[in-house]
DNA sequence: GGTGCTTCTCGAATCGATTCGATCGATTCG
DNA sequence: CGAATCGATCGAATCGATTCGAGAAGCACC
């Protein structure tokens, strides 16, 4: 295939295609744009010119430096894919985030926020960038991109400036678990935390915690419950993954004073600490009551029907979307805040 | 901030920044690239110019024009991320592409491989595309990425021209299963069987699924169930998820003459497959023997210790990022073939 | 028939960088 | 001491489209 290898060496340009056609480069632009009126007659000239040349269309590098706008929409988490993914409910806020994004017709390019090789978010090409606040190190990733001009939305951080902010009521999500827990008269709870910051450091809760936690969502959660509990204690995870609520959940659950009930941060944690229950011989609820947060399908939860928080994962994707381009108009979205809802299950 | 206001409204250009600077244009250029000589002193004149100005380095736009390369790998997925992320295996395999495309300085472009608005598809800047053969509709795609000159790599895809293939020993491995079953003198089987095509209608396994299987990785793993058992029912599920799994089990084992063992495609539709029969009161493996394929982590399987066959899914999306990285490059990598393990679980 | 529209088309400027070849000192070599 | 070499810098061309303003043609209305 001579011809494949000359047409993957040199692909036609709008130019040579507009020459064939026997109109000018700026009528066959318009040709393929739809931008501005063109005859029938011509566009379909143009169009037999760029089906006979194999012309696929105009170099989105050209176009998107000529408009401005590439029509890619940067996506900001964590450093392992496998991480982030591994919790529903980041996929379920990416999956609204691409609703959106498809619906404007615009493509979602992957950042991963790893320590060293920042230069993908310094050099991408990109529109706008959503970032996901579970990603605890993001105020780097944040300043190169004010530099760069960039339209920023954040999914659960700190607020910051010029950042618009999709928030989760984090704090009093939790603190209505809590609240549950109370008046069900559990008066010594522990908590299994999110980690707090990106050392992955699984652990004790430490008791300055406040200061130490750089996760916007594990703080808040925790707060939460201190509203309702002044004192607990408990664990930081690993993770968010149901092995890492299990380790946690062995190391509180199978010291001397066990508390009454675990509050976790998410879900998969919770279906760990279950687990863990289960191993040590604890019945769940009656020896030992937990709550997780998130609403993960059943499916994904081992079948259990928990006690949680149902956020609206996808629901805050969309938003997250909608407001990055509501950005990219120029329009000033409002901050927004989801509220996420209390479902009793069996496990309490 | 009128400052930061108007840094977006105009943000410097490249020109501006060596104006400043006081050298011409093209050493700014090699200034920031660092491609080619450049006194320290100039350099660092550039770079306090860019400082000043408030530049955040060359318009990644413009550069991908001039230099043919935006630094992009395109990742064509199934429709719904929710649902194309739901498995761990394809989780494992954009990791491993994300490992590659970073290594590489890459980033990875999403794009879904929807009917409707392929718009993405088509104009999207990017140099290379990893297809990923669960998505059964490659074939528009494949034109269109193959008439822009696309170099095209797809992973567990019939072969396709001009599409490097990376394998995966589907046959071979079901085969293997197989026989494992048969040599535990299992002579009634039955499938549980990825999706046919993109329809998502679950129901019995046709008789004809060699004819109406355009799923790549679901027809090799029938042929090699075929290849032991020449004659073999079973039920298509309606994705690779723990419910699908359930309700194929459901209607297997709750017939008549169920068989004594089950073939499951995914870890996860074995998973559903136990639940099902447990719902049966049905034992496992005493009453009928299950197996999976995949070799999730126990972690994603319920703990439950499955007898499949583990597949290398990381090494494959590392494999298939490399290659269309040598593509790129202009080399011409081979197609390359991944083998699957063994593993005896507990469940036959 | 002239005037005022609308519809279509074109030329030229522009987006912001990269890169090739040329230039110009300064240094080194024969 | 002339020539060759090297490092640093610059000017100009180029990447491939989009878009603006202007011009031409066609048409209707007074």
């Amino acid at each position: 295939m001579t011809d494949d290898a000359s047409a993957r060496a040199v692909r036609p340009t709008l130019a040579a295609v507009a020459a064939r056609a026997g109109v000018s480069a700026s009528t066959a632009s318009l040709a393929f744009s739809g931008a501005g009126p063109v005859s029938v007659e011509t566009r379909e000239k143009v169009l037999a010119a760029a089906e006979a040349l194999g012309y696929a269309g105009p170099d989105p590098r050209a176009a998107s430096l000529r408009r401005g706008r590439s029509g890619v929409l940067g996506v900001v988490i964590e450093d392992r894919l496998r991480e982030a993914f591994r919790d529903p409910m980041n996929i379920a806020m990416l999956d609204g985030i691409a609703d959106e994004a498809g619906a404007a017709g615009a493509a979602l390019l992957l950042l991963t926020d790893a320590a060293g090789g920042r230069t993908d978010i310094a050099s991408a090409s990109m529109d706008a960038v959503i970032l996901v606040g579970c990603s605890t190190r993001l105020d780097d990733s944040v300043a190169i991109l004010r530099q760069r001009g960039m339209p920023m939305v954040a999914v659960e951080a700190d607020a910051m400036d010029g950042v618009l902010g999709i928030d989760l009521d984090n704090r009093a999500a939790s603190a209505t678990l809590a609240r549950h827990l109370r008046e069900l008269g559990h008066d010594r709870v522990a908590v299994v935390s999110l980690p707090l910051d990106d050392s992955g450091e699984p652990g004790r809760l430490p008791g300055d915690w406040r200061l130490r936690a750089r996760s916007h969502t594990a703080r808040e959660r925790l707060e939460g419950v201190a509203d309702v509990y002044p004192a607990f204690g408990g664990r930081v995870a690993e993770g968010s993954t149901i092995e890492a609520g299990r380790e946690a959940g062995m190391a509180i659950l199978g010291e001397a004073d066990a508390p009454t009930a675990v509050i976790a941060q998410s879900d998969l944690l919770a279906v760990g600490v279950i687990r863990a229950a289960e191993e040590l011989g604890l019945r769940v609820p009656e020896d030992v009551a937990v709550v997780g947060f998130d609403g993960i399908r059943r499916d994904d939860a081992n079948g259990i029907d928990l006690t949680t928080m149902v956020q609206p994962a996808v629901a805050k994707g969309r938003a997250a979307g909608r407001a990055a381009f509501s950005l990219l108009d120029g329009d000033e979205p409002a901050r927004q805040l989801f509220t996420s809802e209390f479902r009793r299950g069996a496990t309490t």
